[in-house]
DNA sequence: CATGAATGAGACTTCATTCAT
DNA sequence: AATGAATGAAGTCTCATTCAT
């Protein structure tokens, strides 16, 4: 691995491991073992690691694959799919998720409009045909479609960060019922 | 307003505008015009302020009141009763939610075990006896109602932090929709 | 007791608990009991507690009472009963007398000449008639009478201050060792 | 020389120019040529300049050497040779000898008990053997030997510092009278 | 006189950034 | 490219002093 790589990890673990706000070039240089002067060859400052490390977050949650059936699917296999597609996610890329979820707190960096965190990045953006073609065969009420969007986001990411709490499992009957909330708050 | 208000008040300003990690002294006391150590007459040191303004924010959102007619209401009258007091909180209060919402990131404080955040404060816990009797009654599914909980929270809170990207408005409407799907999300 | 003479007590009891350095007018306040706008109707700053306690100090020292038939003593009855004044001076106000043998340390007072610590201060003085009559009768050698005193002073309160140490007791032999040692110092 | 003996000279030279009170890390930055920042690459606070300093004072201080034919002395000779040792050693290293004599007013580190302030340092040690022999011989008195090292070193140090007052100096003829007067003072 | 909340200068300390090696 | 000692601006915090009550 390189030392750019080595660099974004170590701010990604600290990150996720004390926040944002107290991750200093001191706990970088160490926990990456390299040089302070080493980060300057790579990045400009502090801010250009942040956003770079929230490029490829995104690059990470914008790199799923759809099975090869998926457009031969019925409207709600398709539904469960994605969403199983994104809570994979959100379970096998926590530390990206999570970062690139908070990532808005990180003013100094959203107020240089440096990077736009309004697009719906990754597996989310597929809801909005299959929204727009629930609408279309009467399934799903007409709302706006972002609006659908943020709603069925909220379903799958609040109990998820719920769970953290342990006041109960993440496991698969739970999963179960996410996707059908997903799906009846939509419906007509 | 006394000195120890006008400091909480401008941190809280602040923490809003541009995040907790650029808040410094500085403009905390520049902000709520006073000293520099007036600041030490009232709190220890930042900790201690953030840690406050929690309590604070935690203690407006417990101050909810139901209507007189609560208790003889229907179910759903209940239920979309206690959405509206949820949705006008986060509206009214909308710097101390947010900042409610976000203080988890705060790991210092979370570290110290200094606050619980619990994710049950003010009128969400109105929905567990909700929930419970929807069970009852076989008009919700039998989940665990921790989890319906926070099904409920993402349905509400996510579309409304959605919405400050502008893609759609935190109209009348839309709060008619979010309410219709909570009470979907949940249904058997 | 007054106002004046709490904050001049607490002082006190402060330098020798915790070292003049240490001294904080927070501490002074709390410890004396009074307000901390009280110090400022006594003494105009720090420097003038300091000095005024340097002073007291002085005062007590210097009012020591020699017996009634001093004047008929002997010249080593006299030089012993000097000693002793001396030894339960440094004993009765232990406090009094290390501020006093330290201030000199205290630069900022010192280099303002606002008081010197040069003289020759409480019963040492007493020593400049003894040794000038030893060195006349040629019972004691002829030198400075400011060396001698230094020299006198050093082999009573040396001693005085090892003993905290607790390699040995300052008790009733270790007092006849000192006088004794004091005598043969100056002697031909 | 290194930054890090710039800082120690730089702090050492303000206490005894200003006294420990009044050193503050601007003046030794300033003093000592380097930056804010740089104090911290070497030192975790000012404790621990403080600290390096007295062992660095106390490492001087043990690094005395006897003469060759130091063994073959006879007891006074011996006695002389330590006492001028001594005497130098106040002389040349005037500035470590008197910092470390008022070290103890350092409460905070000696609070902590990071160094321990023996009165046994350096040359001090040899009077031990010198004066345990002079009392077996039956020429010194038979006496704690603590206590002895003690007056010993009042009779010599006291008229050291008090020579700063300039009543007398602190010449050749002086130092005569010392080492006199510290054999005498032991003497049966 | 007595008070103590308020103050701000200046202390201590951190941290992103530079630069000679 | 890689390093890390050095830096100093900016941060947190302390403390003597003032002033309205």
């Amino acid at each position: 691995m390189s030392k750019r790589d080595d660099i974004l990890n170590a701010t990604l673990e600290l990150i996720n491991e004390e926040g944002l706000q107290s991750v200093t070039f001191q706990k970088i240089f160490k926990r990456a073992n390299v040089g302070s002067g080493t980060l300057y060859n790579y990045f400009k400052n502090k801010d250009e690691i942040i956003g770079e490390l929230f490029i490829q977050s995104i690059n990470i949650l914008e790199s799923y694959e759809l099975p090869e059936n998926y457009e031969s699917m019925e409207l709600i296999e398709k539904f469960n799919t994605v969403i199983n597609i994104f809570i994979n996610f959100m379970k096998n890329y926590e530390k990206e998720y999570l970062f690139a979820e908070n990532f808005s707190d990180y003013h100094i960096i959203k107020d240089r409009n440096m990077i736009s965190t309004d697009e719906y990045y990754g597996v989310l953006k597929e809801f909005h045909s299959i929204i727009e073609m629930g609408q279309e065969k009467g399934i799903f009420r007409k709302m706006d479609v972002a609006l659908s969007i943020q709603i069925l986001s909220g379903i799958i990411s609040t109990p998820y960060k719920g769970s953290n709490h342990g006041k109960y499992d993440f496991d698969d009957n739970c999963k179960n019922e996410i996707r059908l909330s997903c799906w009846k708050a939509l419906q007509i």
